[in-house]
Order: C-alpha cells, then structure tokens, then sequence
DNA sequence: ACCTGAACACCGTTCAAGT
DNA sequence: ACCTGAACACCGTTCAAGT
C-alpha cells in the first residue's frame, strides 16, 4: 500500500501527457527525458520502458498531434452553421482549424512535419495518412460537383494541405502575423477552387 | 611562426563551413558547439567569441541558408532557356530550384522554417524578406499582364511561397516522394496560375 | 578582440539488478 | 513486464585569465 508503487501503472501516458505542456510551454529544446521522470516521480532510467530513445517521444507526440488535428478539423467541420457549408465555408474551416492548432502548438506541428518517414516511426507516418484522409473526404465533398474520381480529389487535397501547411509555417515563424495568416488562407482557398475549377477535366 | 596561431583569423567562416557539412550529413541534433571547435583544431570556448550560443550558430545558418536559396531561385531563372520562359516556365524553375534546395538540405530547410521572428534573430527574418522579394519579383515577372499593383504581386507571391514551401515539407518529411514532389508543384502552378487570373480585379 | 581551460550543471543511453 | 540506480560519455554555458 505504498504511495508510489513500484509498477507506476500509467507512466507512458503520464509521460506524453506532461511533455505535450513542457512543448507547449518552453518547447522542444527543453523537452528532457530526464526532466519528465522526475515530474513522474519515477527514476531516469524508466522511461526507457516506454520509449527507447528521446526521438521515439518525439515521434509519439507527433502522432498524437496528428489525431487531434485531424479531430479538430473534423469538428470545425461538423460545428459549421448550415449557411456556411459552401464550398469556400467548408475548405475555409478546416483551413482555419489547421491554422488554429499550429498556433496553438507550434512546436508540436514542427515537429510534426519534420517527423522523418523512417521505418521506425511508421506510426507517424499512418496518423500523417489518417489525417490526409479526413482532409480528402473533406475536398470531396466541397468540390464534388466538380470532379467524381478518387485520384483527382487526392492531389488536389494534396496540395490544399501543402498550402495550409506553408501557411502554418510562416505564421510560427513570425514571417506573417495570425491576422495576415487568416487573409492568406483566404487568398488561397478561392485561388484553390477557382483553380481547380480549371484545372479538372 | 607556430602553426596554430593564437587568433585562428578565420574561425567563425571555418565553423559555418564545418555546420553545414554535419547538418547535410548527420542533421542538426548531431550538431554540437563542442565537436565543431576540436575539428576546427580550437578550444571548446572559442566559438563563445563568434556565436552567442548554439541557438545563433543555427540561427547565422539559417541566414545564410536563406540567401543560398535566394541565389539558386535566382540562377535557375536566369538559365531557363528562351522557349521555356512562360508564365509557367518562369514559376515552375524557381518553384524546381525550392524544391531541390530542400532536398539536398533538408535539415537546413528545416531550421529556415523553424526560426523564430524573435528580437535576437533580425538577421534571419532580414535573410527571409530577401528571398521575399526575389520571389516578388519572379511572380510580378511571370505575371504581369494580369494585374500592376504592388499589393497583388505581394499577397500572391506569400501564396506561392507557402505552397511551394509545403510541398518542400511533406517532400523532407517522406509523406511524398521526390516524384510525387514535382507533379505536385505541377499542379500547384497550373492551380495558382488559373487561380490567380480569376481572382485578380 | 579573440581564445584558453577549468568548473558547473545538465543531458541521453546502457545495463545489471531488483520486484 | 516494468522500474531502479550506478556508470559512461557526452553536452552547453560561464568566466577569469591569458595574448
């Protein structure tokens, strides 16, 4: 009945949990292994069990960050008043939910798009994809109209996310301010739609 | 009339050099102030002299990334031949010469992305607006007949840069192949372009 | 102005050992 | 299966002192 059990029980969640704030609050540099253990009131060595290295939480962060951005998109989505469901509306909030998240969690969508595609963070790699799904059902439905096969919707969802994600970019950056980032998404979702109007056979 | 003089004349150039050769090869964690002052044949205190901490090493290499960048848009510009200098053309070799920077350093791109605007880092949000500018240039250039203010020319410029830029990303990050990188600016040009006719006044 | 070298306070990683 | 704790080999940063 001791207050810390050997077993901690919990410990990788615990681990993740605390490390999403320490990035949020003082950012990658400071993010320690070692650090994290002592706040779990485990030994260094511990989180050894959970992941092997330093990058292997790194990885599981952008993973999770990955789920919970596809989640936000889909419930900016779900939440838009019916008089906004155009296809401008539905691109544009999902656009903005990105944009929100990045600014919200700058280092954690840093490190998201910086998450190598190696063969050890396959993980990653599938939640990036999951996300890209989310996003490409999305384009379908706002541009469906216009085009009607699957190959299509995906490279124009392709470069959607590539655009909003340039956009996110330069916002964390400080290159643009969140207000010129909010016209900027603007600016590119009607280019986007004017465009692939025009681009679509 | 020693071999190793005091004043080594040349070190903060040597220690640059030295940096970007172990981004290229061994990426930026592997970077340590430390190791670059023993191959640099100095003590480990001397780049205190030349970089206030290892946040402006990368921040002078940011910079300098920025302008290399600059130059080969520029150069691939230049070197376009007659017949391929369309609207297209223009846009699609420097959107290439982004592309092809990123890949050949994309640890390098990273760090140009991640740079934060801060107070200490003037010099890289300097190096950011310069590249800005030549891109202004390019799409003013590639663009002009359909439209002659300066405030077009920049919004759509900052849309290009984004995409281009995410494109660069989703390339470093493995979520595309090089391939796939290049059909994607593909389409992101034909997109902007069409785009960009239609939303102009 | 630029560099040395000791000192300090951290790290990540490994691994035998414990429960 | 999960955690401990010592050990190792690194770091960045500071700073008085040297040239």
């Amino acid at each position: 009945m001791s207050r810390q059990p050997f077993h901690h029980g919990n410990l990788r969640a615990e681990l993740l949990e605390r490390a999403e704030a320490v990035l949020r609050e003082r950012g990658v540099e400071k993010l320690s292994l070692r650090e994290l253990a002592r706040d779990a009131g485990v030994s260094h060595g511990a989180p050894r069990s959970h992941f092997i290295d330093r990058g292997a939480l790194l990885d599981a962060l952008a993973e999770r960050g990955f789920d919970r951005l596809a989640k936000a998109v889909e419930a900016a989505v779900r939440t838009l008043p019916k008089d906004s469901r155009t296809d401008f509306g539905l691109l544009r909030a999902a656009g903005s939910a990105y944009l929100d998240f990045a600014a919200h969690n700058p280092d954690l969508a840093a490190l998201m798009v910086a998450a190598k595609a190696d063969d050890t963070s396959r993980p990653v790699h599938d939640a990036a994809l999951r996300l890209f799904t989310t996003m490409t059902a999305l384009v379908t439905t706002a541009l469906s109209p216009r085009f009607n096969d699957r190959e299509t919707a995906e490279r124009l969802t392709l470069l959607l996310s590539a655009t909003v994600q340039g956009i996110c970019s330069l916002m964390t950056s400080g290159r643009i301010s969140a207000t010129q980032g909010d016209a900027l998404l603007d600016d590119a979702i009607h280019v986007f739609i004017a465009g692939a109007v025009s681009n679509t056979p």
